[in-house]
DNA sequence: CATACTTTTGGACATTGTCCAAATTTTTAT
DNA sequence: ATAAAAATTTGGACAATGTCCAAAAGTATG
């Protein structure tokens, strides 16, 4: 394992356990049995560091996130829980976000860059659910209320978990969301019997 | 006005523009032409300072989540704008509230009755709701769903907000917010043109 | 083997929050 | 009014942080 990924390993490892801000250099090198600027040599700022992350991150999310003619509700759901998994792996960078996008111009562009895409799969995908008469869906309004409800959950369910629902597994933790967005869309759906 | 309140007052307001963690105090201190150890003298520490933000914040929206008898539909939603109103105060706390909790005791514990409290007054309300005909909840579980949904909303609008929807007005965000709640309590709305 | 490139190191820098003893101002009691 | 006490303000120090740079060490290439 090249030194450059030991320390993306490790500092993700880290920051997750306790927060991007709260670990130190100093700290992540020791551990590693290197000196800082060994780190600053691959990284210059903190901030490159944590935007490697952000870009596993993205690519990760990326290959999942597609709009999928004849899509069921189902697989509606688990492309939302794979997602999931993937937020808890970088948690710390799903939970400081907000952060984030104030100092970090590179993180700002990809975010916004996430955020549009999941928005449009999520709306494509919605539409693909109601053409398909999985759900019903009658005007532009409700499109709109759906996406954006289901885009707020898939952004911020980590951040109520991680203070709401802490003595629970992240298996349970996710499920309670996927369950939410379920609910929300059997609200729209088409009563198979009768 | 005494040098307490000065303190407080700036430092929120320099907080909201660019964020807790990017305000010094010396630069808090320089702008209200007094030394760092001045403001250490009334804050200890930094998190002190902070946390009497957070408790003005508490206090402001205490007095208004009540469970109301005989509450309507219209007047929940004002309810809630109140408090949307009084985040927006204190955004820079509600934007950091994930982290501040990691680091800050009495943030920590005041924040878990914040929710709590804010989950039991929604509940209550929506069951007055329901007692009154003006929403049909069939069970427990979509109480429940109701319940946290409009809680996460609640939450994290203004996070959301702020990524998403900078180039709109304050006003126009929260109405987008209180719009998708109202959306949220049509579907269980009891229809009253038959 | 010598040269060039990559990687690692140690030490410095400014900035941060925190702390404390001394100086100053304000309040209180006589 | 004045002396004593208390509250406030100050300047300077501290350790820790992210960042930076010149030099050393290591590795690869001709």
């Amino acid at each position: 394992m090249k030194t450059e990924e030991k320390i993306l390993a490790k500092a993700l490892e880290m920051f997750n356990e306790r927060g991007v801000e709260y670990v130190g250099l100093r700290e992540l090198a020791g551990i590693l049995g290197m000196r800082v600027s060994n780190i600053t040599y691959y990284f210059p700022t903190k901030d490159d560091l944590v935007n490697r992350l952000s870009i596993q991150l993205y690519d990760l999310n990326s290959s999942i996130l597609v709009v999928k003619e004849d899509l069921s509700i189902e697989q509606f759901l688990e492309m939302m829980e794979q997602v999931f998994w993937n937020q808890l792996k970088y948690r710390c960078l799903v939970v400081s976000f907000v952060h984030l996008i104030g100092q970090n111009k590179l993180i700002a562009a990809r975010y916004g860059d996430t955020q549009t895409k999941r928005n449009t799969v999520i709306r494509s995908n919605l539409e693909v659910l109601a053409r398909n008469g999985h759900i019903r869906i009658k005007n532009e309004t409700e499109l709109e209320f759906l996406t954006s409800t289901i885009a707020l959950v898939a952004r911020f369910w980590i951040s109520e978990a991680a203070v709401t629902w802490q003595h629970l597994s992240a298996g349970q933790q996710i499920n309670h969301y996927i369950k939410s967005i379920e609910t929300l869309l059997r609200l729209y759906g088409v009563e198979s019997a009768k």
